[in-house]
DNA sequence: GCCATTTTTGACCGATTGGACAAACGTTAG
DNA sequence: CTAACGTTTGTCCAATCGGTCAAAAATGGC
């Protein structure tokens, strides 16, 4: 069979596969790509690993692979960014949707950020290209707000910037995030404070009110 | 001769050692701890791998001297966070020495980062007791400012994590935002964005001025 | 039940890796 | 000059790695 061309693909075959991503994720988001090894993924996929290698062609396969299917899912947050409604609105979901993502996905934050870190060797096609026309998309919104008057003027691609920084922060640095707060708070208790924080943080600040 | 007693180390001992811990700080903050090899890093400075393992027992030993001696200069900044002085001023100030670091830095935040990102296999004793203790001890410092009605009323800890997350994030995510910014503006002149940007944000948020 | 196709596996390979070691080299004090 | 000590290197080793391959096992259509 050729498990190439996807039109081909039994059902057990995108089972498989699905399995496989699911362990390569698991496996390559603590390790990276260069620390993780066929065997680790295939062990976690309950496979062997040239069973594993029937599947795909090689561990650069299952790593693109991955990279690419969950960038949709990463940008979506973005994407739902909506030039009509209240600026200060749709800044405030950005941010505590960015924030459940990092909760909810921090394997994925943390497989981009390995990429990223070492010079994005795997990533950068598509930094350049998806990444790059949405940021200016959306950038061109926000700096429609600010024309308008209806939030500070800033720059927008830095503003970005910082809602992606703080956000992924708590995905990426998780265990010094844990390590500087101590066993008091558990995960949602965490996730609470954050969102209060950042939320206070983008609307008004650090200036004591008055 | 006994490379491991400190006591007895010769000048050009030292100086090799030296030389030894600047190309490991560049090859590993490139491609993290396993991403790294003994031979990339004796190229880097110089020399033959064997004679490298004659100044330092092993890999994990260059990496922890290395970690262990950049542990203060990175946190150089917060420490000078000073009780007295203007609270806004103090804030403004560690924001502005903390985005220096990343900007003349970037290798030891990296090297931070990548070994955090994974689980802060090494660095983890480190964040358990130096860190936290810092950070405790400022938490208490700008709680403080809060209690005395000087800065707005939030979590400090969290504010700490934000002032880390949008400083480092120029450094450890580089190429993601010389991907997303292009061309345009150079180090220099990115950085004064940064810099604007980021004392906006703390200082007043994102409401606009009324 | 039988055959063709798909799936799984054990055995293997060449390359790379961290590290050991003894021999060679350089330097310097007497 | 030379013995002692510090330094450097070529060679080697065992372990691990990504990936191949042929044969065995399971599966499904008839």
């Amino acid at each position: 069979m050729d498990t190439a061309s996807p039109k081909t693909r039994t059902r057990i075959q995108k089972q498989k596969r699905e399995l496989i991503l699911e362990a390569a994720l698991e496996v390559f988001s603590q390790h990276g790509f260069r620390g993780s090894t066929i065997d680790q993924i295939a062990e976690a996929a309950g496979m062997s690993k040239p069973n594993l290698l029937y599947y795909f062609r090689s561990k650069e396969d299952i790593h693109h692979t991955l990279i690419q299917r969950l960038l949709d899912t990463w940008l979506a947050p973005l994407r739902e960014l909506d030039d009509v409604g209240d600026p200060l609105t749709e800044l405030r979901g950005y941010i505590r949707r960015k924030l459940e993502m990092a909760r909810d996905f921090p394997r994925e934050s943390r497989l981009f950020a390995n990429d990223i870190l070492q010079g994005a060797p795997r990533a950068m096609p598509m930094l350049e290209d998806e990444l790059k026309t949405l940021v200016d998309e959306k950038a061109e919104v926000i700096l429609g707000w600010m024309k308008a008057g209806r939030i500070a003027r800033t720059d927008p691609r830095h503003l970005i910037f910082s809602i992606w920084a703080t956000t992924q922060h708590y995905a990426d640095f998780d265990v010094q995030v844990r390590a500087v707060l101590g066993p008091g708070r558990d995960g949602e208790g965490r996730f609470e404070d954050a969102a209060r924080f950042l939320e206070q943080l983008f609307m008004d600040g650090l200036k004591p009110k008055g």
